[in-house]
Parts: structure tokens; sequence; C-alpha cells
DNA sequence: CACATTCCATACCGTAGCGTATGGAAGGCG
DNA sequence: CGCCTTCCATACGCTACGGTATGGAATGTG
């Protein structure tokens, strides 16, 4: 099993296929609108393949929690990795990577897991474990800036706190200058 | 129309037992999952009842966003008011009741409020109008503290950001004293 | 008392969606 | 060539749910 695409040259789908096809419907409509049949339209076939593929509807979904898991915590390690003396800018780099109006489909499944959670327990599990990760690299980066460990504690929370939590604010029209408040606002969580 | 409760003793329903009872689902299970059957039963009655009191589902969801917009408004507009001098007071009381712990059935549904705008324009609107004013109210608090426009627009907005983003973020096993951490972020946006 | 109004139950139709059963096409392999 | 495995289509049953139609009980009103 798992031959993947490597002997594959029809075109025959494979699970990551339909979990890619399942998370952009995430990203669109939530997982609670996530639904086999749809999907398998999208992907131009239907639901006799997605059961030869997955169990039922919530082995995808654990499919996809966990692929999401790896690439999170794949991405935020990437992210803030930086060199001795460049830590401060990895920091307000991190900011802009997740607050940014770009990276749009990034935020939306972001948004949807998050939703996702109040209610799945396995998205809980998977959302609080790309939490700790994303905390501990944020704290390690003030901790190299000279902040003392709790501190960069409570910074690491503020920070990832503010970014999420810009993602769901409709603040269209309080003022003409989004962006420089935003800079503004990165300015003072990560100096 | 429109008696509600002042003139029928016995157990009948009205709008508001209607809009109150959706309120609570859409706490527990989010917008999606508010469905019309299911919100009779939990009230003891048929959707025969429903379509009696309602046009269709469109006109309870449009009634709860409506009661909700009046119900956060007020709100916000009674924790924002402070005496002369207790604006930074007021500011820090804002963040305590919107981030706190307790609260939890108001943050449940304002969370749910807006993962619903992600998908409905109506809801949109409304998360748009109550965000509008609280950034306002906010903005009005930092003025009043002397701090110049621009800087109050950039806090009001880190504020709520952060109030907001805290209420999704799963941060269980990250340290030990997270209300210590909240109190310290809470100064760091306040003062 | 006769009647209208209010509020709800029941029955029904139509659609969406999950899961299963089964057959069939297409390529790998002897 | 014949067979087996892989992948998918078709058909089916079932449940949940939105919305409508209709009757009926309770209450108010003349």
């Amino acid at each position: 099993m798992e031959n993947k695409s490597t002997k594959t040259p029809r075109t025959a789908l494979d699970r990551d296929a339909w979990i890619k096809g399942a998370i952009a419907i995430l990203a669109e409509h939530g997982a609670e609108r996530l639904r086999v049949e749809v999907l398998a339209k999208r992907l131009g076939v239907t639901k006799g393949s997605f059961y030869w593929h997955f169990k039922d509807r919530r082995d995808l979904l654990d499919a996809v929690l966990d692929l999401w898991k790896d690439g999170r915590i794949r991405d935020i390690r990437k992210q803030t990795q930086a060199q001795p003396g460049g830590e401060a800018a990895a920091l307000l780099h991190t900011i802009e990577v997740y607050a940014s109006a770009r990276n749009r489909k990034g935020i939306a499944i972001e948004a949807a897991v998050r939703d996702w959670a109040r209610r799945d327990p396995q998205a809980v599990a998977v959302v609080e474990e790309v939490d700790a990760e994303r905390l501990a690299c944020a704290c390690r980066l003030f901790v190299a800036c000279g902040i003392k460990e709790e501190e960069a504690q409570a910074r690491s929370l503020m920070l990832y706190a503010y970014v999420f939590g810009v993602s769901l604010m409709r603040c269209g029209g309080f003022t003409s200058n989004i962006e420089s408040l935003k800079a503004w606002i990165a300015e003072r969580i990560a100096r």
C-alpha cells in the first residue's frame, strides 16, 4: 500500500489528492461543510472512489488535521530560524507573514481549523500542538534578544493572540491607514 | 404583531424565546448547525410553531444577528464609560471582561459569530458595525489618556485583536501561570 | 354561544449527504 | 491470453433537515 504517485502514470487519485482538495474546501467553507460527495464532485469522481481511499469521512478529517499539523510545525520552524543578531528581525518577519493581508489562503485555513477545534477533540489536540510549537519558537527568539523567560512567554502569547485576532476583525472603515497601524503594533510587540 | 410577553400568561413562545434559544445553539455548535428542527425540539415544540413566528430559517438568523449587534453595542458603551481620570482603569477593565476565562458563553458566541461572518455577508456587516463601535470606544479612552489619535487607533486595534485572538488559542501546557502573563500583556496594551 | 385569531401538531414532499454493495474497466503479471 | 488487483461508477437505503399544507386546540371577542 501507499504507492502514491511513484508508479502510476495514469490519472488516478491518491490519498494526498483527496486531502489537498479537502483542505481547499476547508478554507472556503469550513470543516462543517466539508462533505465527501461535494469533494468527490469537485475532483471529478464519485464517492465510490472516496470510500476506497478512506474508511469514512472521519478518516479524511483526521488526515487533514495531520497534514495541516505537520505543515504548520515545519513552517514555523523555518520562519523562526534566525542568524545570531537577527532574532528581532525574525520576530517582525513572523508577524508580517502570519498577519499580512496576503497569505489569505493560509489564514482562511487557520481560522477554519481553529473554529473546527471548538467542537472536535481531535482538532483541539492538533491546534494545541501547533500553538505550543509556535509559542516555543517565538519564545526562543525573545530570549535570544535578551529578554528574560517570563516576559518572553508573555510576549509570545501576545504575538500570536494578536496575529490570529487581527485575522478575525473587520476593521474596514476604521481608519485609512491600517497598514501603518499594523506596523506600529508589530514594532511594539516585537521590540 | 409584536405583542411579546406583555399579555400572554400562557406558555406560548414568542420570537424572543426562539432567538434566545437560537443563540444558545449558536454558542454551542455554531451557525452552521443551527437548525430549526433541532431548535424546536429543544424548546419542546415542533417546527410548525417556528414557521408561524418566522418566515424561514434566514429570518431567524437575521434576527439573531440583530439582537447580538444591539447587545454588543450596548455592552461596549457601558463597559467603556469612565469617570474623568479613570480611563486607564476602564481600558484594563475592558480587556479583563473580554479576555477573561469567565464569560465563556459570551466568548463562545463571539467566536461563532466571527466564524459565521467568514461566509455570510449579513454577519460580516454586523461584525463590522460592532467592531467599529468597539474600536471607537477604546480609541476614545486612549485619547482621554492623553495619547494622540493615530497611536490611540493602533492601540485599540491591538487591544481587540489580542482579546479575540487569545480566545482562539489553546495554550494549555504552555506555562503554569497564564493569568500573570495575561495581566502583563494587558498592562502593556493599556498603559 | 358563534366566531375569529393565535399558536402549535401532524403529515407530507424534496434535497443533501453518509455509508454500503456490487459491477466493471484498465493495467500488471503469470 | 486469462487472471488478479486497483480504482472508480452506479444504485440503493437511510437519516437529517427545510419548507408547506392543513387541522385543531385554546383563547379572546362580539
